[in-house]
DNA sequence: GCCGTTTTCGGCCCGACTGTTTTCAGTCG
């Protein structure tokens, strides 16, 4: 089995979790998590550099021991400080740090005085009221812990975007209403675009900040609340979400809401940077001793650092920081940089909306082209279209073009097709059909679980197609459903470059697809991203928002974009140059 | 364990809330 980045991460947080509950120095943990944070935001994989000879000390975050454990994993599989390790502690100890309430001290105490190291012996203890006596636990703690765990043992751990967002607008819309309140901002991870988040950080000005922390724990959605102070307030919803408000001053709020969307590495990076400058950062501001420089806008907190204002989605401590000192951050795409959309299909597949519903509703939104891209006869569940069925549809686009232009409308609907890769890397229509068509989006749909060497031989092979145009979904991951099929990505990049041809971010939010990673790679190559909705249906296609997010993550500009392009410079990029 | 525009040793982000405390440790974000 070859070892991921990923793989070594957990390494790296289990030594951290452990050492933490062995009441290891902070800083020693910190630079555990440290490695690991780097190795998942790598992009390429550590496997990969050390055997191009790369010294991977060179990395942010990794010394010499770190780089040798590393090593160590790749070539062996396993980490004998961590088999140390959990020879000295129950490996299953760390889950207990997941819960709230639990820090690395009481974790230590449980298992040293009780023997505790599972949520199940926990919650037997909790109930039993064995918890109570424990130094530094009480009466409280205790039912805290067995409400927690009671949640613990049925709810979700993070919420895709999407599902998140249908959450907090209707949560932010009621703290609105609240009198006094003025400004109701949602921060943290949500802010930044992440695919998933984990809880809503709510960020509130208010005259009155009881106001807003009543109005919140009167929500209809809240179940729980678990703890309510005088700005502050954390509450459960009955989703399972976790909700945290902040109230703040108006100006404190700049400050407050770069403090509370994170990320924390940038944050701490950001702090660290402040320092080397005889400068404080916190919630409330920038100081200089006792003087306060900045804080009612984030872009005078970054000014007061020397800095220019850095987008949400680039907060994760991932060179934004740099770029920023040295003038090189990227203008980010936006929503209505997207002149049309290139991946959708119709009720003639898997689609809910016929051809002409579909193309209505892109008029609607504003587009100016929309490729209409159905499966092919491989995905027969889809009933996917054969020779005929695929020119039968490319007339009636043709009709509906012609249609479209005899009224004097400005909008193209292109002809398309989401080919299947076979296994061996063919087309599954035949190249004269292909050859037809506008553009071909082709996608791996079968035999996910191809060795790395096959998949990404299966892939490269059909890239030389020459009449091939975009990757759609190129790694085939379903968020937190499945996992990407094994392929070297930095491969799959390097040939769309050679090639001529385009990588797909697919919007849809539980695909998302590229990665924020794989995004920045791509563009440090010039390959061009197709961010495409993959529409099955009418309102699918403003799933458009959730690609743009996860493109301004991996530092996508407009012109990084291909279908940011107007249509007559557009036509001319999907014809390849290239052919095998 | 990492790192260097005061440093190869001595630092490493910062404040709110809670509960268990007789003045503060632990947890969290």
């Amino acid at each position: 089995m070859p070892i991921h980045n990923e793989d070594i991460a957990q390494v790296f947080d289990q030594i951290a979790d452990l050492l933490e509950i062995q009441g290891e120095n902070a800083f020693r943990v910190r630079a555990y998590r440290n490695g690991a944070r780097e190795l998942r935001g790598l992009g390429q994989e550590a496997a990969q550099l050390l055997a191009a000879g790369a010294d991977l000390t060179d990395l942010p975050g990794i010394g010499t021991a770190l780089a040798a454990k590393i090593a160590e994993v790749v070539h062996t599989g396993t980490c004998q400080a961590l088999k140390k390790l959990e020879r000295e502690l129950p490996a299953d100890l760390p889950e207990l740090l997941r819960l709230p309430g639990l820090g690395p001290k009481r974790v230590h105490a449980l298992h040293y005085d009780l023997d505790i190291h599972t949520p199940e012996q926990l919650y037997r203890a909790a109930k039993d009221g064995r918890l109570r006596d424990l130094p530094g636990f009480g009466p409280k703690t205790e039912a805290a812990l067995r409400t927690a765990l009671e949640t613990h043992f049925t709810s979700e751990p993070r919420f895709k975007l999407a599902s998140a967002a249908r959450y907090a607008e209707p949560l932010v819309a009621w703290l609105r209403q609240t009198p006094g309140v003025d400004r109701v901002v949602v921060a943290g991870s949500y802010r930044r675009g992440r695919e998933t988040v984990g809880d809503l950080d709510i960020l509130v000005t208010a005259r009155q900040p009881a106001a807003a922390i009543a109005r919140l724990r009167d929500y209809e959605e809240v179940v729980q609340v678990l703890e309510a102070g005088d700005t502050r307030a954390t509450v459960i919803l009955r989703a399972g979400l976790q909700v945290d408000l902040r109230a703040v001053a108006v100006e404190c709020f700049g400050a407050a809401l770069h403090y509370f969307t994170g990320s924390k590495a940038h944050n701490i990076a950001l702090r660290t940077l402040a320092r080397a400058q005889g400068l404080k950062v916190n919630e409330y501001g920038v100081f200089r001793g006792r003087q306060r420089l900045a804080g009612e806008t984030e872009a005078s907190v970054y000014a007061a650092l020397g800095l220019p204002y850095i987008p949400p989605e680039l907060r994760e401590n991932r060179g934004e920081i740099e770029a920023a000192r040295r003038g090189l951050l990227p203008e980010l795409v936006t929503l209505d940089d997207l002149r049309g959309d290139l991946h959708c299909h119709t009720n003639a597949t898997d689609g809910h909306a016929s051809l002409a519903e579909m193309v209505a509703a892109a008029r609607q939104r504003g587009r100016d082209y929309l490729a209409i891209t159905d499966h092919s006869k491989r995905l027969t569940m889809a009933h996917g279209l054969d020779s005929r069925r695929l020119l039968e549809q490319m007339a009636a686009i043709d009709r509906l073009n012609e249609r479209l232009a005899s009224e004097g409308v400005a909008f193209r609907v292109l002809k398309g097709i989401e080919v299947d890769i076979l296994p061996d890397g063919g087309l599954d229509l035949p190249d004269p059909v292909l050859g037809q068509l506008d553009l071909v989006v082709a996608g791996v749909h079968s035999q996910f679980h191809l060795s790395r060497a096959d998949q990404t031989r299966r892939v490269l092979k059909a890239m030389d197609h020459p009449y091939f145009t975009i990757l759609s979904h190129p790694t085939g991951r379903l968020i937190a459903e499945r996992e990407p099929y094994d392929i070297d990505m930095t491969r799959v990049i390097r040939q769309a470059r050679d090639r001529g041809c385009y990588l797909e971010l697919n919007a849809h939010p539980e695909r998302l697809d590229l990665s924020d990673v794989h995004c920045q790679m791509a563009r440090e190559e010039g390959v061009l991203i197709s961010i495409a909705s993959d529409a099955h249906g009418i309102q699918d296609l403003d799933d458009l928002c959730y690609g743009i997010a996860q493109a301004r993550r991996g530092w996508l500009t407009k012109g990084d974009v291909l279908n940011s392009r107007p249509l007559k410079d557009l036509l001319p990029l999907l014809r390849r140059t290239f052919h095998a």
